[in-house]
DNA sequence: TAAAAAGTAGACTGATCGGTTTATTTTCTC
DNA sequence: GAGAAAATAAACCGATCAGTCTACTTTTTA
């Protein structure tokens, strides 16, 4: 294994960690040098700016978050249960010492011009959440994944915010309750919807015989 | 009525302005300058530095941020009907060309230190948040506003980062479907209780004599 | 109308920013 | 173990930062 990698990853580990904590704008290269423990023409041999390495930082953090994904399936076995473990996943993050938000949330309220490529990929990361829900909810036939995705993603959203703004971890409860609620009731609503489709097939072979 | 009091106005309203496009550590003294058509001289005549300014800029949008709660009483008649114009006004936020997310959730984001003053004024304002939701929820009878209210808060967060990160306005309606949901299921749920109260009552009664 | 107050433009300061370059040392490879 | 590659520390660059100061003009006040 090159130890080239491993410098790379380190720059762009320090970095995440620093522009995280502390801000994009707020976090200089010289920080980034202190934490990583590298030259700083070790740096720009492996990024060619601090945008280039802002760009990469995200893409880290991306990958972390897909693990999270991982984690939700391994630690429950019906996707109903997934959907609920994610925010039991969610308060061990918010109640963990490296919890300062959403990184991406963060990098929006820090370039909000359109077109913007942090924006962007934290667009793509926000969809594959979305996508990543929908999925479960399609596991467990839920009756309409894509809106029921929309709420729990609105949710997911809302428990990172208020954590964050608040200090406390008891956002992800909260958002976890009302996930539970929308689940019970979907399904209660598409019960009373299929008796009904029901009645109404039985109605008809009454009618036709 | 004095210019003085104007002259100060303009600098804080055009610095807000810029904390929220922009971001606080992006924005610089020169650019509220041009942005209000004032000298250096005078915005430090008012604000002892940019700390300072930075605060002001959070009071004034505060303070705009607590009309909207007369807003949101002036457009409907019942304290249910409030809840969900709450979501009707977030909306048209949204769609205006003056939304950039939540300029507290931003500056959470950007100072995430315990303790920091801009940190604690943006809980301030999301507890302002919470109790203008209880409020309403208490006048209408509510069986649970604290509870339901810390939902609603979260929900109405949710709003904001899913509109900020998307740049589409849906997750207002999004979210006004999921506080529907949660004020019939409440209320559902309650009577149901009161039903089984008034039973053991009926029982009592018919025990005791 | 004249003095005082409050405004303007913009030069200036020292610190820090992102990024380059130089000179030196460590590490890897054959 | 010698030469190449990759690392280091740190000086340096121009730009920009927050904030001060000077010189001049406008506005208010009495």
């Amino acid at each position: 294994m090159p130890k080239v990698l491993k410098k790379s990853e380190k720059i762009v580990r320090a970095a995440m960690e620093l522009f995280y904590k502390n801000g994009f704008h707020a976090t200089g290269i010289e920080a980034i040098l202190k934490k990583a423990q590298v030259s700083k023409k070790t740096l720009y041999a492996y990024f060619e700016s601090k945008d280039a390495l802002i760009l990469e930082a995200l893409k880290y953090r991306s990958d972390q978050f897909n693990s999270f994904w991982d984690m939700v399936r391994e630690r429950a076995n019906t996707p109903r249960d997934c959907l609920l473990v994610i925010f039991d996943l969610q308060k061990e993050w918010f109640e963990s010492d490296m919890f300062y938000g959403c990184l991406f949330i963060n990098a929006v309220g820090e370039y909000s011009r359109k077109g913007n490529p942090f924006k962007k990929m934290s667009q793509t990361v926000k969809e594959e959440t979305y996508e990543n829900i929908k999925e479960l909810l399609e596991e467990m036939n839920h009756p309409n994944p894509p809106s029921a995705a929309e709420k729990i993603t609105l949710l997911f959203e809302g428990a990172i915010v208020t954590a964050q703004v608040s200090g406390e971890s008891r956002s992800a409860d909260i958002a976890r309750e009302i996930v539970r609620m929308i689940l019970d009731n979907d399904i209660k609503e598409n019960k009373q919807e299929e008796e009904e489709i029901k009645e109404v097939v039985a109605g008809e072979i009454m009618w036709n015989r």
